[in-house]
DNA sequence: CAAGATAGATTACAGCCGTCATCTAAATAT
DNA sequence: ATATTTAGATGACGGCTGTAATCTATCTTG
């Protein structure tokens, strides 16, 4: 109950926020308070003497989401020695896969987040956050032949798609499409 | 407040349904009943009378909003006397043109409804519906040369992202530059 | 070791939500 | 014309929400 080491408070906050960006990206922001605070261990009481509001929480959620995303593709770049077509065929046979369909919690945060930041209107950080994660993804898909923001349109779009009709036939019939037609490979 | 007439009671059932197709692809599956009933000039009581449940409703307009769609579609055919590679274009055009971006509730529910169909996992109707839905639509774009289900997920994609997005130049960037892969034209 | 600060638990609040029972008045059916 | 049905309005219920005040036990500081 009672106070806690500064560094476990540090850590507990950390795991907040960690948290929030998995519940984000499978529930949207519709998430509870109560919720987000239990799964990571703690009662929701605690919750206002670290984060300003809901939305302050959502804002860092997001931006730690896709802070692990750019990770993820300097990671790739990492592997495959700066060969960036290399290291983009994978990316994308990764994205295309239905291991990412089916765990949208540590998934893509752009395809996860874009409908709730659509309909979120107004002009808060996350949003920033968010086109701040799309450019630099579109960019990092940039090819010579291929424009990075249409592939990134195919990609999610296939993604999406996949995981809402995720459990027919077509939901695979998507994945496979969209990784032909920008890899060539079934 | 007492009766109406069976006439009137089924254009006011009928009005709810679409009212509800509009308010579902502007606010996905959290739209409450008392904000839908308000919006159609009702009041919330009457509901129950007409649906078994907030669930029921929204399988109804979900069907009424893919109807839509595919009517939206015949009537293309019809204005291009069957052309299908013209109808196709003018669609592509209208799909990612700053108008479709700017209104969702009467936009395509494919894009709109995609997250909410992927979170909400069940097997409901609505589901269903929606995955026939996406399945015809994809027929529609399937050309010669390109795939429809490929083209499909580049323009949701698109749509998605631009609304994502809306308020910064990269929303019209990325129409920009779906519109030019998927027909050349910028 | 004593005094102050504070992380987290407990509890409470006002406001929504889906659902439903009840009331009403008007439209039907007889 | 009377009796019956029923669309819609009113109001209430239990449950969940974001937010916050209060309490408590421990850490930190001197």
């Amino acid at each position: 109950m009672g106070r806690v080491s500064q560094a476990q408070a540090q850590e507990n906050r950390r795991r907040v926020v960690e948290t929030a960006s998995r519940l984000l990206r499978e529930q949207g922001t519709h998430l509870s308070v109560a919720d987000l605070m239990k799964s990571a261990g703690l009662t929701h009481g605690g919750f206002y003497k670290q984060f300003a509001s809901k939305e302050a929480l959502i804002d860092e959620a997001t931006a730690h989401a896709f802070a692990e995303l750019a990770q993820h593709h300097e990671d790739g770049l990492d592997q495959y020695a700066g060969q960036r077509d290399a290291a983009q065929r994978a990316l994308i046979d990764a994205y295309l896969s239905v291991e990412h369909r089916d765990s949208p919690a540590d998934g893509c945060p752009a395809a996860a987040l874009a409908t709730d930041m659509a309909r979120d209107g107004g002009e808060t950080e996350a949003r920033r956050v968010y086109t701040q994660g799309v450019g630099d993804f579109a960019d990092f898909l940039a090819a010579k032949d291929q424009d990075g923001i249409t592939r990134l349109c195919t990609m999610l779009g296939a993604l999406v798609l996949s995981r809402a009709t995720n459990g027919t036939p077509l939901s695979d019939e998507i994945l496979t499409a969209a990784r032909t037609a920008l890899i060539g490979t079934n």
